[in-house]
DNA sequence: CTTGCTTGGCTACTACCTATAGCTAAAACT
DNA sequence: AGTTTTAGCTATAGGTAGTAGCCAAGCAAG
């Protein structure tokens, strides 16, 4: 029991002979990462809400009951996806703003670009992280804690270019988080709703998330004193 | 046969003593109008995409089957309120654009406040119509004329707004348009997943909606020669 | 090597869902 | 008044989530 609730977070995080014994449960992660995978894959064909157990049960080899072993529920099966998506999303955008040619405004597009590009390619992800799409399911706070982790990572690239006079200094308060994260849903909610399908740059809205910098910049204009 | 098919559309479009010997279908009609208010209702507390027919037939005290009488199936519930709900919103855009103080960038100011507020009491209509959420749903045409219209208000207060030298000119065009959807999306969007039950201009993100015109006419400075 | 515990599969079952087929009685039209 | 239409019904097929309980294989300690 103690064995296999330490894997539930099941990160390779020891790279050595590992802790010796839990052959078993390295084995019961991996089925877990594989259930999600079929999930995932399931969602992308029959709609994130259209999630069917039995269906990925099918899909691995096993009758339907044999999966309530690795998930208790459905919603948990949403919850695990949920927080893997939202992990992959923080690290995209971190990783991207962090290897910016420049701090500032440019970073802030840069992470933008990035995360615009990690959405159009995880639509399905995108799609049980930023709308709330299945009945009766709200992520648990672990799940939900990488979200607050971008936020953080926002306001930061937003109060280097306040300090880099680009912006004023009321953009890193919260009503400028707030209209900045706005920023960037809108383009995306159109995409992901009106042409899911279309690949990466081609469609009408994503282009847009490029001009989304200036349009913040627009709407917090730094202090003439502040500038330059 | 031919009765029905003719009420299907059943609007009060007639106010005279209807073209008589139509109680029936006048009743089929209520009875629809019925199922699609609980329908509603059941959808704001199941959410959306957990709609059950049994359910709205158990709350109209009939049994499941005798609802296919009415609706041939799931998806024609859904496609009727997706059209109720268009129609709704179209009016109310519509409605809001032509009674404004004045026309050109402060009307498409009225016509964002008036569609945000309509969206915020419609929640459940509103994730219907802008979202994605129901697996292997997805509007007919004749459902999803009214948005096509919409668009073309629009478009007619962007060109109104040029004309008076409030915007460049290629914010009439087809990028103009998109960047315009998706930035009255944007904080939609954070308002339905993340607060959803905030009254009304309470929410961190609907405040934002009155800034946009502004955000808009930063994108699409006027040419100096069109301005004054 | 054997004994015993853990676990990952199974079948059987409950209670729900959408949708179809076909019956019947009441309502409406002619 | 007779005929047609229709709005309800029951029965049924086939799908879902989740629970209960059985059993055999894997693993570990004596």
């Amino acid at each position: 029991m103690k064995a296999s609730e330490a894997a539930t977070s099941a990160g390779p995080a020891t790279a050595g002979p590992v802790p010796v014994g839990d052959r078993r449960s390295r084995r019961r992660a991996e089925t877990r990462e594989e259930i999600l995978d079929i999930a995932l894959d399931l969602m992308a064909e029959e709609g994130v809400a259209g999630l069917s157990l039995a269906a990925v049960a099918r899909r691995l080899g096993i009758r339907p009951p044999s999966l309530y072993k690795y998930f208790p529920s459905r919603h948990a099966v949403y919850d695990a996806l949920f927080q893997r998506g939202q992990e992959q999303y923080r690290d995209t955008v971190t990783k991207a703003a962090a290897r910016a040619p420049e701090p500032g405004l440019a970073a802030i597009g840069t992470a933008f670009d990035a995360g615009a590009r990690w959405i159009m390619g995880n639509q399905t992800l995108a799609q049980l992280l930023f709308w709330r799409t299945v009945p009766k399911y709200a992520p648990t706070p672990q799940a939900y804690a990488p979200a607050l982790q971008i936020r953080d990572l926002m306001h930061g690239l937003v109060l280097a270019a306040v300090e880099r006079g680009e912006l004023h200094p009321d953009a890193a308060g919260p009503a400028g988080l707030d209209l900045l994260a706005s920023l960037i849903t809108g383009p995306v909610s159109q995409q992901l709703a009106n042409e899911p399908d279309v690949p990466f740059e081609e469609g009408r809205y994503m282009p847009l998330v490029a001009r989304l910098p200036d349009l913040f910049a627009a709407a917090y204009p730094p202090t003439d004193a502040a500038a330059r």
